[in-house]
DNA sequence: CTAATTGTTGCTCTCGTTTGCATAACTTTA
DNA sequence: TAAAGTTATGCAAACGAGAGCAACAATTAG
């Protein structure tokens, strides 16, 4: 492994100053023809790259973008970070990437790495952290909080309207004739989930529908937890005649559960997800659920945040974005 | 946004030299009690963190470790990408992430990019890449490659025996005795699915199964491409009587259009698959399929790497990864 | 032909840290 | 008691690049 050439080296093979190979490098000031290919020359043949660690310790600029998720694993977040790196390697920013297990210790770990690595801003999935340390994190560094809206109208933020998605779900199964509509929560300390909860009482409420407490579970966005569920809403009386889960993993484990226990699915009983990851269309039967569009989120994320860095004034904080109705084969009508 | 301390700050602050403070941050060299905690205190005071940029440039290290993968939305990927993480992160490195999306042209940019940045080792996941330009990427920087293996015996690669789960794969439906057995291909250019198809092949052929061109089909690992090849092999005569596809995406997309064909997985056919991704046990039948461990080659790769780079020269260089068949419910015996 | 303007190039300092060496004070050892 | 460690500290020079200013040459205007 041969040492590496430096900006001196070239400058010292081409004949000229640093700063002249400075210029030809970054394309800014004037240098002549005859200079600038007599560097180009030296560069080629040093096999010269910028050091662009050096670069960012002048220019208090790292060009470095921190996404910090919960579970890069989970499809869920993984194409949001999809969608956040694409945009900022077009607009010529890089990613450090870490994942925090949900847990705030490593949420914490990482904001600091990410300050300490000169990040010129962070973007943050961090369902559980505290609203006021969001906002001391957001004194200290540029920041996008995804997928979370919190009141206070100087952090930028990407989000859905949970409560919105969750009524259209349910207020799609009441138009199918659903009476029995059961619910199953995510956990109760994530705000996405409370205000789908929310959506399903609302939805219930608008139509006249009483509110049966055994109709509904609060879980743990996790598949296994899907599986026990199916079992318990099934041992109730009435049985639902439509499940809608919180999240589409949790849907998965239903729909199993379900097969296992010979009921069939959308026939004996209908399944609305929520999220849309890749895999609900790929699984059997197809699954109706809300999308909750990661992709674009992680995109926008990375728009908000660089208008920011670029001292673009947007008027607008936060977005909103559309979550619409997929609807496939786990729904049908009844009666 | 308050302006930052830097070591200076805090060395006026504690009235000792910079020199003193960077001992105490880095807990190296001998400070006295006394002085520690005057330092401690001034860099609390000034909420004092040291810049990781300079550090990495004074030191020639950025503890930051480049990982290259063709699509981090992909569940097999960002498994991946959630091993290395977490080990590196248990090692005090923070992860460069590049999303390549397949293209040679993106591949090399983020290679560069990590060079220029300074990365300490690349974990690259390429399998297009031509076998010398990895060499040479070898030489200017410390790299392992993932899922692939190349007949260069200084460069770090953790792989498994595509060959070998295929062939048990195979072999586990001849034993149940399957004659007709279709096999569905991902992309020709690529090395893991050359060698699926050479262990299907050697399967067949050391169980005196007669090879059927018709039972075969060349695709590209995608869903759409499973749903297309069910149609196909269910139109020929003899129809297969179990299908091998090359990965878990297609065999999804196999079983799709198996139910809406109203073909019974798996009464009517076996269906088998590859990777043993996250979302293979959820689906409807849970898929059999070859574990490829794609967390734990995470793992592997990085600890490869760190043992590199503590210049711990391990006589192994290539780690051939254990592939198991997982059974589930998508094959059942015949006959 | 002189003065003003523009184009090219280089010098030096700075970014925030670590590394190598120097130094002083305090211990131990013979 | 003097020589030889140990411990605790600081100084100056990197690390590789960019910014501001200064210098000088070439061109144009009057």
């Amino acid at each position: 492994m041969q040492t590496r050439a430096t900006i001196r080296d070239v400058a010292k093979k081409a004949n000229v100053s640093l700063m002249t190979v400075s210029r030809v490098v970054n394309k800014k000031g004037n240098t002549s023809k005859a200079t600038t290919s007599k560097v180009l020359k030296a560069i080629k043949e040093l096999n010269y790259r910028p050091n662009i660690t050096a670069r960012s310790l002048a220019a208090k600029k790292s060009d470095f973008i921190a996404i910090i998720v919960p579970d890069i694993s989970n499809p869920f977040f993984s194409e949001m970070v999809k969608g956040a790196e694409d945009f900022a390697r077009e607009n010529g920013y890089n990613i450090f990437l870490g994942d925090t297990e949900g847990k705030v210790e490593l949420e914490k770990e990482y904001i600091d790495a990410a300050i300490n690595r000169m990040a010129d801003g962070i973007i943050l999935v961090a369902p559980r952290l505290e609203d006021n340390l969001i906002c001391k994190i957001n004194d200290n560094i540029p920041l996008v909080i995804v997928d979370r809206s919190i009141n206070k109208n100087d952090v930028l933020q990407v989000y859905i309207d949970n409560l919105k998605g969750a009524m259209s779900a349910v207020e799609y199964l009441i138009n199918l004739n659903h009476k029995h509509i059961a619910f199953l929560s995510g956990p109760k300390d994530v705000l996405d989930s409370l205000q789908r909860e929310k959506g399903y009482i609302m939805a219930l409420k608008k139509h006249n529908i009483p509110i049966n407490p055994k109709l509904m579970l609060t879980s743990d966005f996790k598949f296994e937890s899907g599986r026990y569920a199916f079992e318990k809403f099934f041992s109730n009386y009435p049985k639902p005649t439509a499940i809608f889960a919180s999240n589409d993993i949790m849907a998965f484990g239903l729909i199993q559960r379900a097969h296992e226990m010979n009921v069939k699915v959308p026939k004996d009983v209908s399944i609305v997800g929520f999220d849309d990851i890749s895999l609900s269309s790929l699984v059997n039967p197809p699954l109706t659920t809300v999308r909750h569009p990661m992709l674009k989120m992680g995109i926008k994320a990375v728009e908000l945040l660089i208008n920011k860095l670029d001292n673009q004034l947007d008027t607008k904080i936060n977005f909103n974005l559309e979550n619409t109705l997929i609807v496939r084969k786990s729904t049908r009508k009844i009666k």
